[in-house]
DNA sequence: GTGGATGCAAAGTGTTTGCATGGAC
DNA sequence: GTCCATGCAAACACTTTGCATCCAC
């Protein structure tokens, strides 16, 4: 787990960037989409839309928004879709946003609590999978799964 | 993409083997449930429980049943769970069952053709990442996602 | 003022559950 | 004959969509 200060001041030019970007494809920079952008660059671990309008509770954010919002962000490479297989789409910052970087999870089987990772494949093995198989653009999805410290004692 | 021998008669001894284990555990061998194992170790790749009602449609197994019987088969450790993250599960042959053999895949981004990788993760990583965060029975899943051949051409 | 964003409700999709009936043993 | 498994329908959880209203620009 990687410790971080929380700026409650978020940086001028970083916030100014992606409100630019936003803008050129038409989109506007609303409170609601100011909000959830703050909270997953403030807090750095998976939200899911559920953790998110629960996060954001006193400014009454639809459900249906902060999909719809997610979307868009992903679509802009704000954030990154997570998915740890429990059947429900969690959101992070992208790894190539300030403030993101690449990583994967270990998650427990039993509380489900989410440990970052920060260990990675080797490049050479995706490029060798890519290779082989004629596929381009190829990224991967790693995953760790087990039993906590606290779950191994029974809590 | 490996190719197997398909044989029509199942060996008799891998057949009574889960046959056993499921009469163990006060289970029932019904013909909906040999028809579903039948299949998935006929045809070595993950099928959504859709697919195999697909399959079977002849034999008309409702999706409630396929649905109990995969969750059945998993706790048996007869079939194993895989998730492609498009939101529905899949299924195949288990990694410690008689031809099941552990593996990953490769899906296309655009038309999701899956591939089987046989390559995988150094041991190494993943019993250090257990040991860093204190997590017991460490398993992993690795997918990887990228623009197949055909979809390339623009087919 | 205009066009995109929001809230609300309804519709979708994949999956699970309740219950009466059917079938394995 | 006893229980478990099945089919069918209803219930569920998560997500998407339609539409009138609202608000950023």
């Amino acid at each position: 787990m990687k410790s971080h200060p929380k700026h409650e001041v978020p940086d001028q030019a970083r916030r100014d960037d992606w409100q630019k970007s936003l803008r050129q494809r038409s989109g506007r920079v609303t409170r609601s989409r100011q909000s959830i952008l703050e909270l997953l660059r403030r807090e750095l671990r998976p939200y899911t839309p559920q953790d998110i309008a629960a996060a954001l509770a006193p400014k009454r954010c639809d459900l249906a928004t902060i999909y719809r919002t997610l979307t868009r962000f992903e679509q802009l490479g704000l954030v990154q879709r997570v998915d740890l297989g429990d059947g429900r789409s969690r959101f992070e910052i992208s790894e190539n946003q300030p403030g993101g970087h690449h990583h994967h999870h270990l998650v427990c089987r039993q509380c489900s609590k989410i440990v970052e990772i920060d260990d990675c494949i080797p490049a050479e093995l995706e490029s060798r999978v890519a290779r082989q198989h004629g596929f381009l653009e190829v990224t991967h999805r790693l995953e760790f799964f087990g039993l906590c410290p606290k779950c191994q004692r029974g809590v």
